[in-house]
DNA sequence: TCAAAAGTGTTATCCTTACACCCATGT
DNA sequence: ACATGGGTGTAAGGATAACACTTTTGA
């Protein structure tokens, strides 16, 4: 019952991997929300994730070690840390050779500003999202690829086996629900619940090298990733596009003051969606989360815009100050 | 900058500790959540959750084998299950005496149906779950625990340096946030935010164990457990208050069939809320969560209630099929 | 004077909350 | 008949989503 059941204890490795997030900073033009990739790997063959080993000697908790290896072998200072979740399934590295490596690896979610990296990281590179997940930037409207790659396959998929009696749920019911197809609402949280719909479907690469898939994809759907580390990116996305509506994350990647235009442009980098001019503005008003620096910045073509900066009080104020982004269009 | 960075692999053990929640089953009286506890340390020492060793090579997964050991050691029929934190602290288990064991423990919620349970499992047994977390349950109005013990020992402790200038947050902030003093709006899923303050504040018995308060709780203030698994706990029922408002996950807890009453005393045991009836009503409806047998109960005294089962179906219709609760009174 | 972006005022709709009352059965 | 719990209709208030227009600057 207690915490030794077995006769001996059964040593695993600790592998800590992290999507560390920021936002690309050019003040004009749009930004883009990025991921970290390790650099070696980012070239030629499937980009990785950084990651290491947990060292419980040295570290007393997982995000103290996290942090260290970030910073020692990246260069890149990390603001806000977030655990997503454990991976233990073995095999899950298995393609890459390793006999039964028992390795347990727990992923991670950092935020950072890209303003604070030196130029970039010695090793590693950061690279936009939505080149791993070209199907959640609705920010122009509906993908083009969606209509063009992706349903048709998954329309395929769904045909095999899911008529009116799939297993729990139909499989065309979940495409329904999942990508918004036939009137359903496309919720831009649900990055996971996609990705492993697609995983499942045979329709990404990772799927055919894990021996998912019997057909090879006809066409890239997304630049694919070691192991399992879209699948960590994922949980990223959706834990961050969820989190940002109740709790103010989205500053840790906005530089000290900025406009309100520029906060709504993250806001729309990170969520993926198109959002409405006036309706972010009260919402931004009603949440109390920016002051006015009082100064302006000219540096886009028209009229200047007011400069603001976060309003930290407000995680005394409010039980859950986030943008509770909602708008459709 | 992938997996291997250090010289040797440094090895510790898994465990993998379980919440596992049923509600009480009599059917006139109030349902109560329950918690399986590991029945030697119920009776004198310190309550543990159950909790064993996962095992790399018998299971390839963390549920399977969370799964296996469960069913073996306390004959409980594990329904939904879901990951919840991986505490990787060193000296966590540091004061039962052990050197340095270098134990990762990964925390489980689980539920059942006490009604699919024998009678009671062998190794283990059903205790309420408020009697660990008594400030908890707001079922019958706030509970006189808080004014008698709680808040004066919280109050000094905000008094000692909680004034204007806290360290991020003052602490009389963050004691009018989490326990809805003075406007406060008291938001039932913030349980483990609730316990690690009081435990910050040196008021739980944990807190003393572990060196971090000198002087002794006046009270006990709920039942103390064993390392930090009242702290899972806590994790396990602010995830489950939650996920239920988004997720059918309620009826994992309900027997086949049930009155619309049944599942509102069940509701309220969960978010330790009193409910509004007609609202909790519509709520359902709207939900589209269940669907009458034509059968009824005539179990309760007055008139007799219309039985009702869950309907399946609403998980391929619905994104985000959850009671959503949020009345007051 | 025109382009480009900033900034505002108003209304329709839905959802949430709260109210008070009637119904069917067992004793 | 009456106590006990089951079951419903309706209205006030607030939050949300969508509408179109004015203002200020640089070129």
């Amino acid at each position: 019952m207690t915490q030794s059941q077995l006769p001996h204890p059964l040593p695993v490795e600790i592998g800590l991997t992290a999507a560390i997030v920021a936002v690309s900073g050019a003040v004009g033009d749009a930004p883009e929300p990025m991921i970290l990739v390790a650099r070696a790997a980012s070239a030629i063959s499937e980009a990785a994730l950084p990651s290491g080993s947990f060292d419980p000697v040295a570290h007393r908790t997982f995000e103290i070690g996290l942090r260290a290896w970030v910073a020692e072998q990246t260069g890149v200072p990390l603001g806000y840390v977030e655990q997503l979740y454990t991976f233990g399934d073995r095999g899950r590295l298995a393609q890459a050779g390793d006999r039964d490596p028992h390795v347990v690896s727990v992923g991670y979610l950092a935020l950072t500003r890209t303003g604070e990296i030196a130029q970039e990281a010695p090793d590693a590179v950061f690279r936009p999202w939505y080149s791993f997940f070209p199907w959640e930037d609705w920010r122009a409207g509906r993908p083009e690829l969606l209509d063009r790659l992706l349903m048709p396959g998954l329309e395929a998929w769904a045909a095999q086996a899911g008529g009116v009696s799939g297993p729990r749920s139909s499989r065309r019911e979940r495409l329904r629900l999942l990508f918004g197809a036939e009137g359903g609402r496309f919720d831009e949280d649900n990055v996971l619940e996609r990705y492993e719909l697609i995983y499942e479907a045979g329709l990404v690469a990772e799927a055919l090298r894990d021996g998912r898939s019997s057909a090879p994809a006809s066409a890239p759907l997304g630049q694919p990733m070691l192991h399992d580390h879209r699948r960590i990116l994922a949980t990223a996305m959706g834990r961050l596009r969820a989190k940002m509506k109740y709790r103010p994350v989205i500053f840790e990647l906005m530089p000290e003051t900025f406009t309100l235009t520029a906060l709504q442009r993250t806001a729309e980098a990170i969520s993926g969606r198109h959002l409405h001019k006036q309706n972010f503005r009260r919402l931004v008003e009603a949440a109390a989360v920016v002051e006015a620096t009082g100064d302006m910045s000219h540096a886009t073509g028209g009229r200047p815009a007011a400069l603001f900066r976060f309003r930290r009080e407000v995680l005394q104020e409010r039980p859950a100050p986030g943008l509770r982004v909602g708008a459709r269009v």
